[in-house]
RNA sequence: UCCACCGUAGCUCAAUUGGCAGAGCAGCCGGCUGUUAACCGGCUGGUUCCUGGUUCGAGUCCAGGCGGUGGAGCCA
């Protein structure tokens, strides 16, 4: 029973104590988005108020009764106290941080909607409670009541409001919290991630993961995609066995799967148009800022579609993302100090830059002696034929305003089930999307073989186990079409969206190479 | 796998040519009516990553190992 109360199935009255918990009754069920029904009486026994409700949603301040069914200050979220100002109410959260002047105590409050600080004055708490107002430490877990009053110098997301406390009970005095308000190394933060996550910034980002997400998905299922999952544990590589986590399928060996998108190719023959969202995982030696063991990646898939065509399917699909993300969670970017010009310049149309001008490009800027970040280092040249590196990317990337698409990659350089160019073969119907400001490739995405014997002869020349990929050849000879799909991987574009340095702050528990705890 | 750098108090870091192991923060005690990583006074806190070597003497020099960070390759 959402209210707090016993759970009983007949409805509490509520006493009507004095004009002020009257109001904060009313002010309960009028937040609440449900439909409520009041009934008030003269006289039995004495003047009360029945409230009649369902349903009511956490997101709101919920009725606060007691044992006696007596009306309690309303428990709400911070996030909600501007519009509580003026009222008596209650919220449950954390101590972060304690600071504070003879009679006067600063607590910075937070509950997981937001931040803000609650102020214990000695001579209105009393002296028993601000004792023990000043026993808390860090951490500490307190549920507060007190008057919502707006000031200008209160701290916190969002800001401006702060509480005068009037009650105060502890739940739990924690110990000798060990991250400190001052900077700390990656090996330390990385072994307290269990409790890195309570901070600012890390509340912020996985904050805008959880819109990232949201968005991809709204997105997707507006647009005629159906979610349709496909598994994890899989017989055969993706795309190449060195990368892969191996495992113990009852006496055979099976792989986490690197991608979903042979089964996407499967889907879109029974659905049309589909996407996976799930982890996926790479066993790669890679100890970079861009690089998780364990990640999550969206795979749209769509039948009948050519590359210009799923160009215009990313370029639409990546800058909702972001704008959305932009909207929606501005304080928490603004908490992260992102400079947002950048990302409100993401519109539709994307620029589109094929891979013999790109490496022209770099060619030039080699010869001329540029230099790229972050240490400055001068451009490597590329040869015709190799995959770019990150400094290439990082050079390309930087000479957009937006986030460019490299197309038509060497065939030899990618996955074997890429449609080569029908005009010029060497080069595939590739592209990756580029983010600008040195996040690299944030999709990779390309129009598939849909030719059985083409599909087969690159199978044998790649050395691939046949067997494990019947049926993938197997879809070719049924109705085969043209059709083209891509990777986002949510990491990347939360780092690149929140301006975070390291993908591994943009997942709660990171696997990177070398830790797997906590 | 390769390259570079790093390992000293719970945390972030000092320690001169090889010569007494130090500070700030956190914690504890006391003070302060508007703090924003407050401030003031006091207290507590050490296997200097490990093993061995050189030396009268090693945090410091040498050898090996372990752990970490960044990068390369590969990738989203």
């Amino acid at each position: 029973m959402p209210f707090g109360s016993s759970g009983q199935a007949s409805l509490p009255p509520v006493a009507q104590h004095d004009e002020h918990l009257r109001q904060s009754a009313w002010r309960s069920i009028c937040v609440n988005l449900r439909p409520i029904f009041v009934v008030t009486t003269k006289h039995f026994p004495s003047p009360r108020v029945f409230v009649v409700y369902y349903g009511v949603t956490n997101r709101h301040a919920s009725l606060n009764l007691n044992h006696h069914g007596e009306t309690m200050p309303p428990i709400i979220p911070i996030s909600d106290a501007k519009d509580y100002v003026g009222q008596v109410v209650t919220v449950r959260g954390w101590i972060k941080r304690k600071t504070g002047k003879g009679k006067l105590l600063f607590l910075r409050v937070r509950d997981g909607s937001g931040i803000f600080q609650a102020v214990a004055f000695r001579p209105t708490l009393g002296d028993e409670l601000f004792a023990r107002a000043k026993k808390l430490t860090t951490e500490s877990s307190v549920i507060l009541t007190g008057e919502i009053r707006e000031d200008s110098r209160a701290p916190g997301v969002p800001g401006g409001y702060e509480m005068d406390v009037r009650d105060l009970e502890i739940v739990q005095i924690a110990a000798p919290y060990p991250i400190a308000p001052k900077e700390h190394g990656v090996e330390f933060l990385l072994d307290h991630r269990h409790l890195w996550l309570r901070s600012d910034r890390q509340w912020a980002i996985q904050r805008v993961r959880a819109t990232v997400i949201r968005a991809i998905r709204d997105w997707l299922d507006d647009h005629g995609f159906l979610n349709v999952d496909t598994p994890i544990l899989t017989p055969a590589a993706g795309e190449g066995t060195t990368t892969l986590f191996e495992i113990d399928y009852h006496g055979t060996p099976a792989y986490l799967a690197q991608t979903g998108q042979l089964y996407n190719e499967a889907n879109i023959f029974a659905f049309g148009k589909v996407y996976c969202f799930g982890p996926t995982f790479r066993a790669e030696k890679s100890k970079t800022r861009r690089h998780l063991q364990e990640f999550w990646m969206v795979e749209p898939e769509i039948a009948f579609c050519h590359l210009d065509e799923l160009l215009e399917i990313e370029e639409q699909f990546v800058s909702y993302i972001v704008q959305r993300t932009l909207r929606e969670r501005a304080e928490e970017l603004a908490l992260l100090g992102r400079d947002t010009s950048r990302l409100e310049q993401v519109v539709p149309p994307f620029p589109r830059l094929r891979y013999d001008d790109a490496v022209s490009m770099i060619h030039e800027a080699a010869a001329a002696g540029v230099t790229v970040p972050p240490k400055d280092e001068p451009l490597p040249p590329l040869p015709w034929g190799e995959d770019f590196g990150a400094p290439h990317e990082t050079y390309i990337a930087s000479q957009f305003e937006k986030p460019v698409f490299v197309t038509h990659y060497p065939t030899a350089a990618k996955a074997f089930y890429m449609e080569p160019d029908p005009e010029r073969p060497e080069v595939c119907l590739s592209a990756d999307l580029l983010a600008p400001e040195g996040y690299g490739e944030i999709t990779g995405g390309s129009e598939r073989m849909s030719d059985p014997e083409k599909l087969l002869a690159a199978i044998r020349r790649e050395g691939l186990p046949e067997d494990a990929f019947d049926w993938y050849l197997d879809l070719r000879q049924y109705g085969s079409v043209p059709h083209s799909g891509f990777g986002l991987g949510v990491e990347r574009t939360v780092a690149w969206i929140t301006g975070i340095k390291n993908v591994r702050e943009a997942i709660a528990f990171p696997r990177v190479l070398g830790r797997i705890r906590p």
